[in-house]
DNA sequence: TCTCCATATGTGATATCATAACATTTAGCG
DNA sequence: CGCTAAATGTTATGATATCACATATGGAGA
């Protein structure tokens, strides 16, 4: 089971594992997880879902732990290229990574109604694109998979036949 | 051969056709192909690269067809809504499609040094990601697949072993 | 033709997202 | 201790995108 968000699940469980995962990849890899560092995480995860750089910089302030955008862009800069935490390109907003520290190619699927993200696996390289990009000659070096649509819940609140 | 953006083509000859093929698509289906719509797509045909709105804007300020960001925008949102133009959300920027009128879900290959840009054909819910949305409930309407990487010309003269 | 209405455009202001530049602090290390 | 690299604080600004409201334009029907 690799794709979790459009359900029910033990939220402090997953964020415990998750702080005690990037934990132990920081120590590993010598990476300083800094307080800030760590708050933003926290808030990603406990929010679970995908926030602004600015509302995350809301909560920052409000704690005391600086004020101004760049202290939420390089938090976000050092989680994103650690792989902590992924970006929405598709909604400039942040999410925390499911599973952090195993390496993985994410994609995820978004509510166009409710803006839940969940995050699944997919290795475009393989199928289709992959093909179109060896033909042509390109080297994949990563690559962003977002798909819009209707998560479980508000396809069934929809209209049902408009 | 569906990839074409990293070699040489005949210019003239794909703008014509394109032109041609958005004009037929939108007496159609009575959409308005109004002077500011047709001249943002001849410029993002002519450039054949990902341009950015205000880019586009200054282009369009120099002719004198208009000067505020909304009158692009407006355009734009136009052309991406009837597939003759992608948005690379990665690049917040704006593209010609290379075969308008069909329907068809795009991916980019994106070069990460000369930011080249080359459309290709994916079917992402087709693969992994399809998969995993099915298991899920979750309804993709639509998808965006950006591959970053270096395009054959980059990938040349890039550094052997640095 | 006139009137109405939907659509498109013009324009100023402002919201939202992100980074440059530089001063200051902190942590690790010889 | 004193050096250095990394991280943080702070001001300012750049880049992207939308709101709100006024004006024009182009058909459909009276």
């Amino acid at each position: 089971m690799d794709t979790i968000g459009f359900e029910a699940h033990d939220h402090k469980g997953c964020m415990r594992a998750a702080l005690a995962a990037v934990e132990a990849h920081c120590a590993r890899h010598k990476l300083q997880f800094t307080p800030v560092r760590r708050r933003v995480l926290e808030i990603l995860l406990s929010e679970h879902r995908a926030m602004g750089a600015y509302e995350i910089l809301d909560t920052l302030r409000s704690e005391g732990l600086g004020s101004q955008p760049p202290v939420a862009y390089r938090a976000l800069d050092f989680l994103v290229t650690h792989g902590f935490v992924h970006k929405i390109e598709r909604l400039n907003a942040f999410i925390a990574c499911t599973h952090p520290g195993q390496d993985h190619t994410p994609a995820f699927l978004i509510c166009r109604q409710c803006d839940a993200v969940a995050e699944a696996h997919a290795e475009p390289s393989k199928g289709m694109l992959g093909r179109a990009a060896a033909d042509s000659g390109f080297t994949i070096e990563q690559a962003v998979v977002e798909a819009m649509g209707l998560c479980p819940q508000c396809r069934e609140s929809a209209q049902p036949c408009a």
